[in-house]
DNA sequence: TATGAATGAGATTTCATTCAT
DNA sequence: AATGAATGAAATCTCATTCAT
């Protein structure tokens, strides 16, 4: 989406001053967020973070709901690229290698957008929010997984549910690291990510 | 915890009516509560599906997360008596069956308080409610398991995050079963889990 | 009153055990009102003060109007007592002993009764009580004052205005050594009370 | 306290429209608060009173407590004022009409202020705010009658109980002349007053 | 005569959104 | 393009009073 595309609620095209304060509003949206958790987060609170005005939040978002949607949009797409660039996975240690690099920079986006995702997963599932991009990420990530890891067919499990059960194991762990209720530093957490896969994938020792 | 211990909020000791109605309000709670969530969840709503009154509510309980920690409560004791009757895992056919029963019997605990786990986890993350007995039971299960699955030591992995990750992988898995995004079997389900499992911990293939 | 006269809300005459409990419940009254004010005390807590119930009290007050208009009552009989027995106050050592005495009295009596005094005053100031016994028993005390205490009327006063100045000094005197908020012995008291009245009667020295 | 250094509960420096609001409710509090009481007067009241709402209300105060708190710092400000002008008495002719004049001046502090004071005595007792002013600035009162009527010592009285006794009674004659419960020109009043001043100072004949 | 459960009107407070400048 | 004042619907909680036993 090029800036000049991004318009206010009514349509207007707007110009440089007004992307910047549009973009403020999103980061303090993100920041406040979390910080404190959707529910928590007050319009008061992002357009204080953001040095701005309630009257001007609502010139560049209907809600806040449509801030959080755009917000959820800008990290999905993030989500996205990242999941496209999922290497397929061989029992070599490039192969491993490269499935830790790639679990590496996964964590690298956790830590800059977890809160965000988690609030995601909550709305979503709250019916608090109107779209469903969560599940569509959700499945082409799961999708990706279970084509590019090549999950052994031969046990008879579903890959879906194999690649669903690793997906959530990598992203809850993140959870935990980041909400310091894990203290781990990043190599003991992607030792663990890549044993565990390394095993389910290709049967090898934990 | 006898009838005759539960008191109302100012430690009135209940007769036969008022622990009905105490049990009402109860359920209707975790009813309300798994439906639309601890936010959206009114009072209001509760004494309806209860058909009860504001009152009365605030007989039993002196605010609505006051009833939520009485729920979380009773469901934390749910999980630790699970916990504790985790089996110890062996790498023969009589160890995985028992694993896959101890996983079914949590699947089923899942199904009926899993609404109630997940608004804990939320809220105990968003600093909504008081006690952390959320993380005191997760690290009891996490413990319990990083103990009796003797998770092989040679790898260099810490154990607690191993079965931080099998943990949460459980959890996470029966949470998309529940809220049907994910669309699986029990057989399903267990299948992926015991095979994930005996491959983390045996080495085995998948 | 006497106590075969005294009924409950539906003109019942009552027995012994009513009488007790009738009588429990006033005091508890009283005690919760001195203890936090009029508007604090609930009937929640006269109740309990009084071991027993909201049925119970609705059995013999109507209200809680009710109660607190019987315990002015009570209270205004014992002003009115009092106040018929004020010497005429002469200016020897007889009458000023005569004065010092009657207002030791009413220390005590303020002393005891003195938080009823204050929630009448308040009560009947905004309107929150139906009756207005208050304003007819300070209107006989100052009546009473104002003929035997033989206010001069050389000056020109009016002897109603100096009698109230002189009745209200009294109290709130003893208001204020009641709440603490003057550190004063009851001799203290009395002896700035007995100064204070003998200069304004006989233009005496303080 | 300029108008620039008054703000809303958030520390918002307000606009000329946010003084005016915040007066409106100020004033508008202090009306209904005479009225009514403190306790009877509801927010919503005060909102109408002011022509406001609910919303605007809670933007300038934290609680219907916070108003009356600033209402009570107003009033205690000009007490203390006219008690810092309090002049010294002397037994001259010069020094009565001084006494009388400054009599006069509480008179009029009263019959503006009264309701607040009342309230605020009141309120203070039964713990319902926060501040202690009210003790203080009858101490300050107190304190400085105790120092300029230069009370005769040689009875041995206590000085501040006699000033406490005074000051009690100018203003329980203030508060019945202005509920009512007194029918009295302001210069009979005074004149009770000055000549009960003046026989507890100077010993002179009422 | 006594009990305690139940009620619901009414009060306070919050906060997303709109309005006026 | 920006501001901050104003709004009011909605939620929580209290408590005097009534009901059922």
């Amino acid at each position: 989406m090029s800036a000049a595309g991004v318009a206010g609620t009514d349509g207007r095209v707007l110009r440089a001053r007004g992307h910047r304060t549009r973009a403020r509003l999103l980061a303090a949206g993100a920041e406040v967020i979390a910080t404190q958790g959707l529910h928590a987060a007050r319009v008061d609170d992002i357009v204080e973070a953001a040095r701005s005005s309630h009257g001007t939040f609502y010139l560049y978002f209907s809600s806040k709901e449509d801030l959080f949607e755009e917000l959820v949009t800008e990290v999905a797409g993030e989500v996205r690229t990242l999941v496209a660039e999922l290497p397929t996975v061989s029992d070599t240690a490039k192969g491993r290698a490269g499935l830790r690099a790639w679990l590496d920079r996964f964590a690298d986006l956790y830590e800059a957008r977890g809160s965000i995702i988690r609030a995601w997963t909550e709305a979503e599932l709250s019916g608090e929010v109107a779209g469903h991009q969560g599940e569509a990420v959700l499945g082409d990530l799961v999708g990706t997984l279970a084509t590019r890891l090549r999950l052994p067919r031969r046990a008879g499990l579903d890959p879906g549910i194999a690649a669903l059960a690793l997906v959530t194991m990598v992203e809850r762990l993140n959870y935990y690291a980041n909400t310091r209720q894990l203290q781990a530093t990043r190599d003991e957490l992607l030792d663990v990510l890549v044993a565990i896969f390394g095993a389910a994938l290709f049967g090898r020792d934990l």
